[in-house]
Parts: C-alpha cells; structure tokens; sequence
DNA sequence: ATAGATTAGTTGCATGTGCAACCACTTTAT
DNA sequence: ATAAAGTGGTTGCACATGCAACTAATCTAT
C-alpha cells in the first residue's frame, strides 16, 4: 500500500514529527511540544496577556491557559495582574527561561534546518510563502 | 503582538484548522477528525491489515487500532481474521462505507480547495513537491 | 447610571495521538 | 527442532487541544 500524499496527510505527517521530535529534544529542559510554542511568543514579547498569545499563535484560549499554567509550575513563567485590567494577567519570562533561551532557539531553528534541508534558499522563501497563503485561506472560512 | 510565522507554527496551524474544519464537515456521518484518513486509506487500498494502513498514513499502530475500531461501531468497516497470518486482521469497508465515498471525498477536496484556492497550477505542484521533500527529510531523521 | 454585550481566564469534557508493555503468532538462526 | 527475534494487534497512560459553560471585569448604549 503506498503512501498517501494530499496536502492534508503530508502537513499532518509534517506536523505529528515535529511534535515527537520536538518533544524528544526539550525533553531534559521538562518542556512539552505543547508548550515550546508559547514559551517562544514570550521570547519574542515578554509581559503580554493570555490572551494576546492565543491570538497570535491562533490557538484556543484554554489551551493557552493550560501551556502557561505548566510553564509556571516549572518556573519558566511567572504572572501578574494587569493593574489597568484586572481580568487579566501579564505573563513574565523568569531568569530560568530566559537562560536557556539560547538553546530553545538552537533546538527549533535546528529543527527546521531537518526539514528544509535540501531546499534551496529559494524554495525555502517560496515554501514560507504558500504555507503563510494556505493559512490565510483557512482563516477566511473560520470567521464566518 | 504579530503573528508568528515560523514554519513549524504554519504548519501547526494548518493542521489544527483542518482538523476542526473537517471534523465539523464530517458530523453528520459521526466520523471525527481522527478516522477520516484511515478510511480514505481503505477507500484507496481495501481489504488491507491494520499494519499496513498505520504504515501507509505513518502513524502509530495505536492509533491505527483505535480509529479502525470507531470506524467499526460506527458500520463503515468490518474486520476477518487473515487465514495465511493467524495474527493479521483484514479491514474491509461496508456499504455504509462505500455509499458515502463520493461525499466523504468532496468534503476533502473541498477543503484542499479552499486551502489553495488562490494558488495557480504551478504553485500546487510546487507546493506539494515541497511538503513531500519535508516529510521525506523528517523521515530521514526518525530511523535511526 | 445601569443593563447588555464583550473580554480574560478557568475548568470539565471529549477526542486524537504516541510510547511502552503486553499477548499471540511467525520468521530466522542455530 | 527449538530458542530468539520480529510482527500484528490491544490497552494503559500521558499529553495536546478544541468547545462549551462559567465567573469576573470592562465596555457600550441608552
């Protein structure tokens, strides 16, 4: 039986090795595939609301709740009301994450580097291009 | 805060999207998200054993168990022992099953159509080249 | 100013999915 | 022929993730 090769089935593939490979390499820092990504979204705006990551990185907001909540028990994370609102918290890197930034970086920039290694650097802009196209595409059924 | 962009973020989101589009679309004949490719797999290749089909989708066998067991209380396949492979399961699809083919297959491309509905031919092909390339390099890590 | 709508966050529930351990059967090596 | 290794399948466990329902706070209209 050969294997099947839509675009659904190849970016599920794409995307279930990334987590286990993810998962395997962060392993030793007790960091899970479903928390890297927001632990990045820090590093890249330290001190934001739950809620604006979830937007970002587009993912439900109780997801969202639960990746931040397991940051702060292994003290990657630490949080603060919002005093101009006080429904809301801002989520702070501590010393520990920001430590080992480096080597969060390195591990999913290397990850990539797997993925896209025999692209040339035009493929690699065109490939960005079309995933970034798709994900529009998706988006605009959602809100509707 | 921007949106991020990293490969492994597109894809995810892609992925996660399609997930809850196409388990919407498939409501109605009680298939989720996480059985729809194994039948396609056997509307591909029927007859086929559990094995085979987790290593087609490359997915867990696991998996593979669970979802071929929903997609049996729910009428679409059935399983017969493999007489040469006292161990094997055959996995066939019903006429429930193959009643819906037709519909279960547009909803599919569909989807596949609204993710690329922008791209011209070429992109497509490119497009698909890529993702394949992509597995193929995550692949090349996974065995050893 | 106050009611209704919206927003930030949490929690229960359901589902998808991998890994490890296990059983039963098959294949391979000696 | 028999022991060891491998294969097909199942199940327990852990984890990721979306949706719905809920609380508390804020915003928007009237």
């Amino acid at each position: 039986m050969e294997n099947q090769e839509s675009i659904g089935r190849l970016i599920s593939c794409i995307h279930r090795f990334s987590q286990i490979h993810i998962a395997k390499e962060l392993g030793v820092y007790v960091i899970g595939s479903g928390q890297f990504s927001f632990l990045m979204a820090l590093y890249h705006c330290d001190g934001v609301s739950q809620e604006s990551i979830a937007k970002a990185l587009r993912v439900d907001k109780a997801t969202t709740a639960r990746a931040v909540n397991k940051l702060k028990e292994r003290g990657y994370v630490y949080r603060e009301k919002d005093p101009s609102d006080k429904r809301a918290y801002k989520v702070f890197l501590t010393k520990k994450a920001k430590k080992i930034k480096p080597k969060i970086i390195k591990i999913l920039s290397g990850w990539t580097e797997i993925l896209l290694s025999d692209f040339t650097e035009k493929e690699r802009k065109l490939f960005t291009k079309l995933l970034k196209k798709t994900v529009d595409n998706a988006l605009s059924i959602k809100q509707d």
